[in-house]
RNA sequence: GCGCCUGUAGCUCAGUUGGAUAGAGCAACGGACUUCUAAUCCGUAGGUCAGAGGUUCGAAUCCUCUCAGGCGUACCA
């Protein structure tokens, strides 16, 4: 409906600049929004202020003679007003909202789904926690949001993969190694001092528990660095297949996991530091191994290689996403938590580096999550032991209010989780909002089922529709393929959350005031086709965040 | 010190990239169930958009400075 006022008032506009009303201009400054307020229209431009100081005459006149070339255009504009400073104001013909009806019922599940990504590979990778430990609730944030960005580019027309990097080389899976024989040593009473950077949770004692069933003392007797292999071996086995399974309970999918250490075994990073010592983008200096990235922006040069011989975690980061660009993709998303964002513009200049279009690159920075319970910061440190799990969070409030909450909020906006709050199953609480809106209609069209009338609504008079709460509830269902397309070009995944909250109070004000089912048939077969279309879009918009549609509540 | 993010109603947050009288939810107050689910709806009240300058027809939005909070500033990952 939009493109539709936006491609007349541009036709509208090289007519007038043929005619020399108003002089040439680029026709992409032809923008239609959709005002603040019901008084002012359907569809608003200003494209008349933005032309007065160019065409040197005052924007109501400019607005006067757009007005008059475009009231030809009656069966689709029922009224254009001026208004302000020169604003704009396109009333559409009420008959032309009730169609997009037929467009939601026709394209059912893929309504707000669009071509706007065709033919574009993009990849998001997000989570990519290291395995020494459990997922815990800053993991969730991130979870949440690239899952959900990965199905907002999916619906508008990108091709989509999703992915996990596995940080399995380096020294904090020695760390973790280390930290189970430890506690693995405790159990025959070997009672050896904790490593002061080991990992302190519970968890570790549980995996050397295991250890010691598969073992018994076995390891006990072998090469320490045999046996901190072996329980590092094991130990991230088992971690990562926990992190998968709460991702798993959690609707988080990826399309593929990437190991770092396969980066070794195919010789990517030795062969990506053998590609930029060629091209020069590399130096040795005070027996280290340094990359040139303050020529691509960065504060200063960074080391690739450390003066002990071993690899910084930025070389294999290198080949990994010079392996991305490899593979194709057209953007590359990586989702990342904020503190680390002082590690963009080193990646930014590696990509620059390796001959890719430095825009191709979005880090997308999540900030911090921290938890409350009873009024009260949840302290967490991974080291320590101290966390909040994303599997206790899920336990606690349930997947879809995690999700929820998760998603509620910007991404660069920090985030305060009251466990407390998203228990409550009441108004504070805007995913039942959501989720009751949709069990409602399905009430209801169960009731209409039940008196046979769902038979014929396909051949529903659907003109009744155009008035009241009716038109409004039309009006918020046609914005919702526009708001997709904006959370893909934007990358902000809040926006489907907050227009899902739109909907919702669209339906209830409209429940509240009116009968679906009355004892006029026409209007009750017209309410039916309308109300199922709020329930599809509630249904795909609710998909989209990965939170379930339920049919009763 | 330098860099990044944030600062909008009592609280939690939106604000379509510079547009019209700055909006929701919660909390407060007052109403609505003989009716398709009251986990709902309607109404009232609540603001120096942290502060000060600047840019222009027009600023919560862009620029500069100040203040406050968070994060970063590794040959850690």
């Amino acid at each position: 409906m939009k493109e539709k006022i936006e491609s007349l008032l541009k036709q509208t506009l090289e007519d007038l600049i043929h005619e020399g009303v108003i002089p040439p201009c680029e026709l992409d400054i032809a923008s239609v929004s959709i005002p603040p307020d019901k008084g002012f229209g359907d569809f608003a431009s200003n494209i008349a202020m933005v032309l007065a100081s160019r065409a040197k005459r005052p924007p109501r006149q400019i607005a006067g003679a757009i007005k008059d070339a475009m009231e030809c255009h009656a069966d689709i504009i029922d009224r254009i007003d001026i208004a302000g400073p020169g604003f704009i104001n396109f009333y559409i013909n009420p008959s032309l909202w009730v169609n997009i009806l037929h467009d939601t019922h026709a394209k059912g599940k893929t309504y707000g789904t669009s071509t706007f990504g065709a033919g574009k590979k993009v990849q998001v990778e997000f989570v990519s926690a290291n395995p020494t430990g459990p997922l815990h609730i800053g993991h969730g944030r991130g979870a949440a949001v690239g899952d959900t960005l990965a199905r907002i580019l999916a619906a508008a027309g990108f091709d989509v993969e999703a992915e996990y990097y596995i940080n399995d080389v380096g020294n904090q899976m020695n760390i973790l190694g280390l930290s189970v024989l430890s506690r693995y040593r405790d159990l025959f009473g070997q009672n050896i001092p904790f490593p002061a950077t080991g990992y302190k949770g519970d968890y570790i004692r549980d995996l050397a528990r295991r250890l010691s069933e598969i073992h018994g003392k076995n390891l006990l007797d072998e090469e320490e660095s045999a046996a901190i292999q072996t329980c590092r071996k094991f130990a991230s086995q088992v971690i990562l297949d926990e992190i998968k399974a709460d991702l798993d309970s959690f609707n988080v999918h990826f399309d593929h996991y990437f190991s770092e250490s396969s980066l070794y075994s195919n010789h990517k990073v030795e062969a990506t530091l053998d590609d930029l010592r060629d091209k020069d983008l590399s130096y040795e200096e005070d027996g280290a191994l340094w990359f040139r990235t303050s020529s691509f922006g960065d504060e200063k040069d960074r080391v690739l290689r450390k003066q002990d011989g071993s690899l910084t975690y930025f070389a294999p980061d290198i080949a990994y996403h010079k392996d991305k660009i490899d593979r194709g993709f057209r953007q590359i998303i990586d989702i990342w938590g904020a503190d680390h964002h002082g590690y963009v513009p080193r990646m930014k200049a590696a990509i620059e580096a390796l001959g890719a279009d430095k825009d191709c690159f979005h880090a997308l920075l999540i900030q911090l999550v921290s938890l409350v319970r009873q009024g009260k910061p949840v302290q967490m440190s991974t080291r320590s032991g101290e966390f909040v799990t994303l599997k206790e969070i899920i336990d606690e409030v349930g997947k879809d209010v995690a999700r929820y909450f998760f998603l509620m909020r910007r991404c660069d906006s920090q985030l305060i989780f009251d466990l407390d709050l998203a228990k409550k199953k009441s108004d504070e609480n805007p995913v039942y909002y959501i989720q009751y809106a949709h069990a409602r209609i399905c009430s209801i069209l169960a009731n209409a089922a039940d008196q046979g009338l769902l038979s014929d609504v396909t051949q529903a008079d659907l003109s009744v529709l155009a008035t009241g709460e009716d038109l409004e509830l039309i009006k918020t269902i046609a914005t919702y393929p526009d708001t997709v397309v904006s959370c893909a070009a934007d990358l902000e995944p809040h926006r489907i959350a907050f227009y899902l909250l739109e909907l919702a109070t669209a339906f209830h004000r409209f429940y509240n005031k009116n009968r679906v089912i009355s004892d006029d048939g026409r209007l009750t077969k017209a309410r039916l086709v309308l109300i199922d279309a709020v329930r599809q879009v509630l249904s795909n918009a609710l998909a989209l965040l990965g939170i379930d549609a339920p049919e009763s509540m």
